[in-house]
DNA sequence: TTAAACTAGGTGCATATGCACTCAATTGAG
DNA sequence: CTCAATTGAGTGCATATGCACCTAGTTTAA
Protein backbone atom coordinates (compact mmCIF):
# COMPACT_ATOMS: atom_id res chain seq x y z
CA UNK A 1 0.00 0.00 0.00
CA UNK A 2 2.20 2.78 -1.19
CA UNK A 3 4.65 1.61 2.20
CA UNK A 4 6.56 5.19 2.15
CA UNK A 5 5.11 5.87 5.83
CA UNK A 6 6.26 8.94 6.93
CA UNK A 7 7.39 10.71 4.66
CA UNK A 8 8.03 14.59 4.97
CA UNK A 9 5.22 15.64 2.74
CA UNK A 10 6.80 19.27 3.17
CA UNK A 11 10.11 19.15 1.77
CA UNK A 12 8.37 19.30 -1.94
CA UNK A 13 9.87 22.37 -3.81
CA UNK A 14 10.74 23.36 -7.57
CA UNK A 15 13.54 23.44 -8.77
CA UNK A 16 14.41 25.74 -11.85
CA UNK A 17 15.74 23.18 -13.64
CA UNK A 18 15.91 22.84 -17.61
CA UNK A 19 14.79 19.65 -17.93
CA UNK A 20 12.33 20.47 -15.45
CA UNK A 21 9.84 22.35 -18.07
CA UNK A 22 6.14 22.06 -15.99
CA UNK A 23 3.33 23.86 -17.69
CA UNK A 24 3.02 25.40 -14.43
CA UNK A 25 0.41 23.67 -12.75
CA UNK A 26 1.30 22.51 -9.31
CA UNK A 27 1.60 18.58 -10.42
CA UNK A 28 4.27 17.97 -12.99
CA UNK A 29 2.84 18.31 -16.70
CA UNK A 30 1.13 14.61 -16.34
CA UNK A 31 1.50 12.22 -19.07
CA UNK A 32 -1.80 10.35 -19.92
CA UNK A 33 0.73 6.82 -19.70
CA UNK A 34 1.82 7.08 -16.15
CA UNK A 35 -1.51 8.36 -15.26
CA UNK A 36 -3.06 5.30 -17.12
CA UNK A 37 -0.28 2.89 -15.21
CA UNK A 38 -0.89 4.57 -11.51
CA UNK A 39 -4.79 3.77 -12.17
CA UNK A 40 -3.74 0.32 -12.93
CA UNK A 41 -2.18 -0.27 -9.84
CA UNK A 42 -4.63 1.58 -7.78
CA UNK A 43 -6.99 -0.48 -8.91
CA UNK A 44 -4.93 -4.14 -8.74
CA UNK A 45 -4.57 -3.19 -5.33
CA UNK A 46 -8.38 -3.07 -4.70
CA UNK A 47 -9.47 -6.30 -6.70
CA UNK A 48 -6.44 -8.38 -5.37
CA UNK A 49 -7.08 -7.33 -1.98
CA UNK A 50 -10.84 -8.36 -2.34
CA UNK A 51 -9.83 -11.11 -3.98
CA UNK A 52 -6.82 -12.44 -1.44
CA UNK A 53 -9.74 -14.59 0.09
CA UNK A 54 -10.18 -16.86 -3.21
CA UNK A 55 -6.58 -17.43 -3.17
CA UNK A 56 -6.45 -15.36 -6.91
CA UNK A 57 -5.41 -12.04 -7.91
CA UNK A 58 -7.49 -10.29 -10.52
CA UNK A 59 -4.95 -10.97 -12.60
CA UNK A 60 -5.30 -14.71 -11.99
CA UNK A 61 -9.13 -14.38 -11.85
CA UNK A 62 -9.27 -12.61 -15.32
CA UNK A 63 -6.81 -15.46 -16.74
CA UNK A 64 -8.64 -18.13 -15.18
CA UNK A 65 -12.05 -17.09 -16.68
CA UNK A 66 -10.40 -16.82 -20.08
CA UNK A 67 -9.48 -20.32 -19.79
CA UNK A 68 -13.42 -20.89 -19.00
CA UNK A 69 -14.42 -19.18 -21.84
CA UNK A 70 -12.08 -20.52 -24.50
CA UNK A 71 -11.56 -24.15 -22.79
CA UNK A 72 -10.33 -25.68 -24.52
CA UNK A 73 -7.71 -23.26 -25.23
CA UNK A 74 -3.94 -22.73 -27.14
CA UNK A 75 -2.18 -20.68 -25.45
CA UNK A 76 -2.33 -18.06 -28.24
CA UNK A 77 -6.47 -17.88 -28.00
CA UNK A 78 -5.78 -16.74 -24.34
CA UNK A 79 -3.11 -14.10 -25.08
CA UNK A 80 -5.47 -12.41 -27.99
CA UNK A 81 -8.27 -12.80 -25.51
CA UNK A 82 -6.17 -11.05 -22.79
CA UNK A 83 -4.26 -8.82 -25.26
CA UNK A 84 -0.86 -10.24 -23.65
CA UNK A 85 2.38 -11.13 -25.27
CA UNK A 86 2.07 -14.88 -25.55
CA UNK A 87 5.26 -15.32 -23.85
CA UNK A 88 3.93 -13.20 -20.72
CA UNK A 89 0.62 -15.57 -20.62
CA UNK A 90 2.51 -18.90 -21.47
CA UNK A 91 4.31 -17.88 -17.81
CA UNK A 92 1.66 -16.71 -16.26
CA UNK A 93 -0.49 -20.17 -16.82
CA UNK A 94 2.77 -21.59 -14.56
CA UNK A 95 1.74 -20.56 -10.91
CA UNK A 96 -1.89 -21.57 -11.83
CA UNK A 97 -1.04 -24.70 -13.07
CA UNK A 98 1.16 -25.30 -10.03
CA UNK A 99 -1.22 -24.83 -7.81
CA UNK A 100 -3.80 -27.37 -9.70
CA UNK A 101 -6.60 -24.73 -11.72
CA UNK A 102 -5.53 -25.71 -14.92
CA UNK A 103 -4.21 -28.33 -16.96
CA UNK A 104 -2.23 -28.80 -20.53
CA UNK A 105 -2.37 -31.44 -22.61
CA UNK A 106 -0.98 -31.47 -26.07
CA UNK A 107 -3.62 -31.51 -28.96
CA UNK A 108 -4.34 -33.26 -32.24
CA UNK A 109 -1.53 -30.70 -33.70
CA UNK A 110 1.18 -30.97 -31.62
CA UNK A 111 2.35 -27.86 -31.45
CA UNK A 112 -0.46 -26.67 -29.84
CA UNK A 113 -1.18 -27.02 -25.95
CA UNK A 114 -5.06 -27.62 -24.74
CA UNK A 115 -5.38 -26.15 -21.55
CA UNK A 116 -8.92 -26.47 -19.42
CA UNK A 117 -9.44 -25.92 -15.79
CA UNK A 118 -9.68 -28.46 -13.47
CA UNK A 119 -12.41 -29.47 -10.76
CA UNK A 120 -10.04 -26.88 -8.41
CA UNK A 121 -10.16 -24.51 -10.78
CA UNK A 122 -13.69 -23.91 -11.48
CA UNK A 123 -14.20 -23.56 -7.55
CA UNK A 124 -11.76 -21.14 -7.38
CA UNK A 125 -13.41 -19.09 -9.60
CA UNK A 126 -16.59 -19.74 -7.96
CA UNK A 127 -14.89 -18.59 -4.88
CA UNK A 128 -13.54 -15.83 -6.40
CA UNK A 129 -16.93 -14.87 -8.27
CA UNK A 130 -19.23 -12.95 -5.16
CA UNK A 131 -15.67 -11.30 -4.11
CA UNK A 132 -15.30 -9.99 -8.02
CA UNK A 133 -18.44 -9.08 -8.45
CA UNK A 134 -19.01 -7.25 -5.27
CA UNK A 135 -16.01 -5.30 -6.12
CA UNK A 136 -17.63 -4.38 -9.15
CA UNK A 137 -20.87 -3.21 -7.84
CA UNK A 138 -18.92 -0.65 -5.82
CA UNK A 139 -16.86 0.64 -8.34
CA UNK A 140 -19.99 1.02 -10.73
CA UNK A 141 -21.45 2.94 -7.96
CA UNK A 142 -18.32 5.38 -7.15
CA UNK A 143 -17.47 5.72 -10.73
CA UNK A 144 -20.41 7.15 -13.30
CA UNK A 145 -21.32 5.29 -16.36
CA UNK A 146 -20.04 7.88 -19.09
CA UNK A 147 -16.14 7.44 -16.59
CA UNK A 148 -16.19 3.58 -17.46
CA UNK A 149 -17.46 4.18 -20.95
CA UNK A 150 -14.70 6.15 -21.32
CA UNK A 151 -12.32 3.97 -19.85
CA UNK A 152 -13.34 1.59 -22.76
CA UNK A 153 -13.18 3.65 -25.43
CA UNK A 154 -9.56 4.44 -23.95
CA UNK A 155 -9.04 1.16 -24.04
CA UNK A 156 -9.76 0.52 -27.13
CA UNK A 157 -8.41 3.17 -29.45
CA UNK A 158 -5.12 2.53 -27.48
CA UNK A 159 -5.43 -0.87 -28.23
CA UNK A 160 -5.91 -0.19 -31.92
CA UNK A 161 -2.91 2.43 -32.01
CA UNK A 162 -0.74 0.44 -30.02
CA UNK A 163 -1.55 -2.55 -33.00
CA UNK A 164 -0.69 -0.15 -35.26
CA UNK A 165 2.95 -0.29 -34.53
CA UNK A 166 3.57 -3.63 -35.46
CA UNK B 1 2.94 -5.97 -29.93
CA UNK B 2 0.46 -8.69 -28.58
CA UNK B 3 2.63 -11.62 -30.34
CA UNK B 4 0.28 -14.61 -31.49
CA UNK B 5 0.36 -13.68 -34.57
CA UNK B 6 -1.69 -16.24 -36.95
CA UNK B 7 -4.01 -17.03 -34.56
CA UNK B 8 -7.58 -18.58 -35.43
CA UNK B 9 -9.60 -15.77 -34.46
CA UNK B 10 -12.74 -18.20 -35.79
CA UNK B 11 -12.76 -21.24 -33.11
CA UNK B 12 -13.97 -18.93 -30.44
CA UNK B 13 -17.20 -20.14 -28.79
CA UNK B 14 -19.35 -19.89 -25.46
CA UNK B 15 -19.02 -22.75 -23.29
CA UNK B 16 -22.10 -22.72 -21.28
CA UNK B 17 -20.18 -23.35 -18.08
CA UNK B 18 -21.51 -22.25 -14.84
CA UNK B 19 -18.17 -20.23 -14.02
CA UNK B 20 -18.92 -18.57 -16.83
CA UNK B 21 -21.32 -15.94 -15.71
CA UNK B 22 -21.78 -13.68 -18.73
CA UNK B 23 -24.29 -11.08 -18.72
CA UNK B 24 -25.13 -11.30 -22.43
CA UNK B 25 -22.36 -9.12 -24.02
CA UNK B 26 -20.41 -10.47 -26.65
CA UNK B 27 -17.48 -10.40 -24.54
CA UNK B 28 -17.10 -11.09 -21.52
CA UNK B 29 -18.52 -9.39 -18.40
CA UNK B 30 -15.86 -6.55 -18.24
CA UNK B 31 -13.81 -6.47 -15.49
CA UNK B 32 -13.03 -2.40 -14.45
CA UNK B 33 -9.77 -3.39 -13.36
CA UNK B 34 -8.36 -5.24 -16.08
CA UNK B 35 -9.77 -3.34 -18.81
CA UNK B 36 -7.86 -0.67 -16.78
CA UNK B 37 -4.71 -2.66 -16.94
CA UNK B 38 -4.95 -3.61 -20.69
CA UNK B 39 -5.11 0.15 -21.20
CA UNK B 40 -2.29 0.71 -19.18
CA UNK B 41 0.35 -1.85 -21.00
CA UNK B 42 -1.18 -0.29 -24.87
CA UNK B 43 -0.32 2.97 -23.79
CA UNK B 44 3.22 1.41 -22.40
CA UNK B 45 3.99 -0.08 -25.96
CA UNK B 46 2.76 3.65 -27.56
CA UNK B 47 5.06 5.61 -24.97
CA UNK B 48 7.93 3.14 -24.92
CA UNK B 49 8.21 2.78 -28.83
CA UNK B 50 8.03 6.70 -29.46
CA UNK B 51 10.84 7.18 -26.15
CA UNK B 52 12.80 4.20 -27.59
CA UNK B 53 15.35 6.47 -29.40
CA UNK B 54 16.65 8.59 -26.45
CA UNK B 55 17.20 4.45 -24.57
CA UNK B 56 14.46 5.64 -21.80
CA UNK B 57 11.18 3.80 -21.17
CA UNK B 58 8.22 5.75 -20.32
CA UNK B 59 8.42 4.16 -16.54
CA UNK B 60 12.00 5.49 -16.44
CA UNK B 61 11.25 9.26 -18.01
CA UNK B 62 8.65 9.76 -15.82
CA UNK B 63 10.97 8.75 -12.61
CA UNK B 64 13.89 10.70 -14.21
CA UNK B 65 11.43 13.86 -14.17
CA UNK B 66 10.65 12.98 -10.50
CA UNK B 67 13.92 12.93 -9.27
CA UNK B 68 14.68 16.07 -11.09
CA UNK B 69 11.35 17.95 -9.40
CA UNK B 70 12.27 16.43 -6.21
CA UNK B 71 16.30 17.03 -6.14
CA UNK B 72 17.96 16.00 -3.92
CA UNK B 73 15.39 13.06 -3.57
CA UNK B 74 15.11 10.62 -0.63
CA UNK B 75 13.18 7.18 -1.51
CA UNK B 76 10.42 7.72 0.00
CA UNK B 77 9.76 10.91 -1.12
CA UNK B 78 10.18 9.38 -5.26
CA UNK B 79 7.93 6.37 -3.98
CA UNK B 80 5.36 9.23 -2.94
CA UNK B 81 5.32 11.52 -5.76
CA UNK B 82 5.22 7.97 -8.39
CA UNK B 83 2.71 6.03 -5.82
CA UNK B 84 4.67 3.35 -5.95
CA UNK B 85 5.79 1.31 -2.89
CA UNK B 86 9.29 2.21 -1.65
CA UNK B 87 10.89 -1.30 -2.25
CA UNK B 88 9.90 -0.84 -6.39
CA UNK B 89 10.75 2.77 -6.53
CA UNK B 90 14.53 1.39 -4.95
CA UNK B 91 15.02 -1.11 -7.30
CA UNK B 92 13.47 1.01 -10.53
CA UNK B 93 16.45 3.15 -9.37
CA UNK B 94 19.02 0.43 -9.94
CA UNK B 95 19.38 0.21 -13.69
CA UNK B 96 19.47 4.21 -13.92
CA UNK B 97 22.14 4.39 -11.57
CA UNK B 98 23.70 1.93 -13.33
CA UNK B 99 23.72 3.66 -16.96
CA UNK B 100 24.57 6.52 -15.26
CA UNK B 101 21.60 8.82 -14.99
CA UNK B 102 21.36 9.35 -11.46
CA UNK B 103 23.45 9.02 -8.13
CA UNK B 104 23.16 8.30 -4.46
CA UNK B 105 24.78 9.78 -1.38
CA UNK B 106 24.17 9.71 2.21
CA UNK B 107 22.46 12.24 3.70
CA UNK B 108 23.31 14.22 7.28
CA UNK B 109 21.05 12.02 8.46
CA UNK B 110 22.70 8.94 7.29
CA UNK B 111 19.43 6.64 7.44
CA UNK B 112 18.34 8.67 4.01
CA UNK B 113 19.98 8.27 0.28
CA UNK B 114 20.49 11.72 -1.61
CA UNK B 115 19.24 11.15 -5.16
CA UNK B 116 20.47 13.77 -7.74
CA UNK B 117 20.65 13.66 -11.73
CA UNK B 118 23.76 13.38 -13.57
CA UNK B 119 24.99 14.98 -16.47
CA UNK B 120 24.08 12.17 -17.91
CA UNK B 121 20.68 12.14 -16.54
CA UNK B 122 20.12 15.80 -17.89
CA UNK B 123 20.80 14.65 -21.21
CA UNK B 124 18.88 11.16 -21.41
CA UNK B 125 16.01 13.68 -20.44
CA UNK B 126 16.57 16.11 -23.11
CA UNK B 127 16.81 13.47 -25.37
CA UNK B 128 13.33 11.71 -24.45
CA UNK B 129 11.79 15.51 -23.82
CA UNK B 130 10.55 16.21 -27.06
CA UNK B 131 9.75 12.55 -28.34
CA UNK B 132 7.76 12.59 -24.96
CA UNK B 133 5.56 15.67 -26.10
CA UNK B 134 4.99 14.66 -29.22
CA UNK B 135 3.45 11.34 -28.10
CA UNK B 136 1.63 13.41 -25.52
CA UNK B 137 0.43 15.59 -28.65
CA UNK B 138 -0.74 12.94 -30.71
CA UNK B 139 -2.86 11.07 -27.58
CA UNK B 140 -4.32 14.26 -26.89
CA UNK B 141 -5.79 14.94 -29.90
CA UNK B 142 -7.11 11.20 -29.96
CA UNK B 143 -8.55 11.70 -26.84
CA UNK B 144 -11.51 14.14 -25.89
CA UNK B 145 -10.57 16.69 -22.68
CA UNK B 146 -13.21 14.94 -21.33
CA UNK B 147 -12.23 11.53 -21.67
CA UNK B 148 -8.19 12.62 -20.07
CA UNK B 149 -10.07 14.32 -17.12
CA UNK B 150 -12.12 11.88 -16.19
CA UNK B 151 -8.85 9.42 -16.46
CA UNK B 152 -7.36 11.71 -14.04
CA UNK B 153 -10.88 11.36 -12.08
CA UNK B 154 -10.77 7.62 -11.67
CA UNK B 155 -6.66 7.84 -10.69
CA UNK B 156 -7.60 9.98 -8.18
CA UNK B 157 -10.38 8.48 -6.77
CA UNK B 158 -8.85 4.68 -7.08
CA UNK B 159 -5.64 6.18 -5.24
CA UNK B 160 -8.05 7.62 -2.79
CA UNK B 161 -10.45 4.11 -2.40
CA UNK B 162 -6.84 2.13 -2.17
CA UNK B 163 -5.37 4.37 0.05
CA UNK B 164 -8.23 3.12 2.43
CA UNK B 165 -7.11 0.00 2.47
CA UNK B 166 -4.26 0.44 5.08
C1' DT C 1 8.09 -36.57 -51.60
C1' DT C 2 11.19 -33.60 -49.68
C1' DA C 3 12.98 -29.20 -48.40
C1' DA C 4 11.49 -24.48 -47.47
C1' DA C 5 8.18 -21.71 -45.19
C1' DC C 6 5.23 -21.14 -41.61
C1' DT C 7 3.31 -21.69 -36.94
C1' DA C 8 2.96 -22.92 -31.73
C1' DG C 9 5.44 -22.69 -28.10
C1' DG C 10 9.58 -22.23 -24.92
C1' DT C 11 13.89 -19.85 -22.80
C1' DG C 12 17.06 -16.22 -21.47
C1' DC C 13 17.20 -11.73 -20.13
C1' DA C 14 15.54 -7.43 -18.32
C1' DT C 15 12.28 -4.34 -16.17
C1' DA C 16 8.15 -3.50 -13.13
C1' DT C 17 5.57 -4.44 -9.02
C1' DG C 18 4.60 -5.38 -4.07
C1' DC C 19 4.74 -8.12 0.45
C1' DA C 20 7.19 -9.82 4.59
C1' DC C 21 11.06 -9.39 6.96
C1' DT C 22 15.39 -7.40 8.44
C1' DC C 23 18.91 -3.88 9.72
C1' DA C 24 20.77 0.50 10.89
C1' DA C 25 20.21 5.28 12.23
C1' DT C 26 17.52 8.61 14.64
C1' DT C 27 14.33 10.28 17.93
C1' DG C 28 11.89 10.45 22.26
C1' DA C 29 10.43 9.04 26.90
C1' DG C 30 12.04 8.34 31.42
C1' DC D 1 21.86 9.65 29.20
C1' DT D 2 19.87 5.25 27.93
C1' DC D 3 16.76 2.23 25.87
C1' DA D 4 12.55 1.64 23.39
C1' DA D 5 9.97 3.28 19.51
C1' DT D 6 10.21 5.18 15.09
C1' DT D 7 11.88 5.67 10.54
C1' DG D 8 14.63 5.04 6.01
C1' DA D 9 16.19 1.63 3.37
C1' DG D 10 17.59 -3.15 1.64
C1' DT D 11 16.67 -8.30 0.57
C1' DG D 12 14.26 -12.53 -0.53
C1' DC D 13 10.52 -14.14 -2.84
C1' DA D 14 6.83 -14.14 -6.15
C1' DT D 15 4.06 -12.47 -9.98
C1' DA D 16 3.58 -9.62 -14.30
C1' DT D 17 5.35 -8.02 -18.63
C1' DG D 18 7.67 -8.10 -23.22
C1' DC D 19 11.71 -8.68 -26.54
C1' DA D 20 15.07 -11.59 -29.05
C1' DC D 21 16.07 -15.87 -30.12
C1' DC D 22 15.42 -20.92 -30.49
C1' DT D 23 13.07 -25.56 -31.33
C1' DA D 24 9.85 -28.60 -32.93
C1' DG D 25 5.76 -29.67 -35.48
C1' DT D 26 2.91 -28.71 -39.78
C1' DT D 27 1.98 -27.09 -44.30
C1' DT D 28 3.27 -26.05 -48.93
C1' DA D 29 5.81 -25.51 -53.14
C1' DA D 30 8.75 -27.67 -56.48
Amino acid sequence: MIDASGVRADKVKKSGKSADTDTGTAQPAECVCVTLRRAARAFSQLYDDALAPSGLRITQFSLLRAVARLEPASISDLAVAQALDRTTLSRNLAPLERDGFLEQAPGADRRVSEIRLTAAGHAAIARALPLWRQTQRKIRHEFSDAALAQLRALNDKAEALALALD
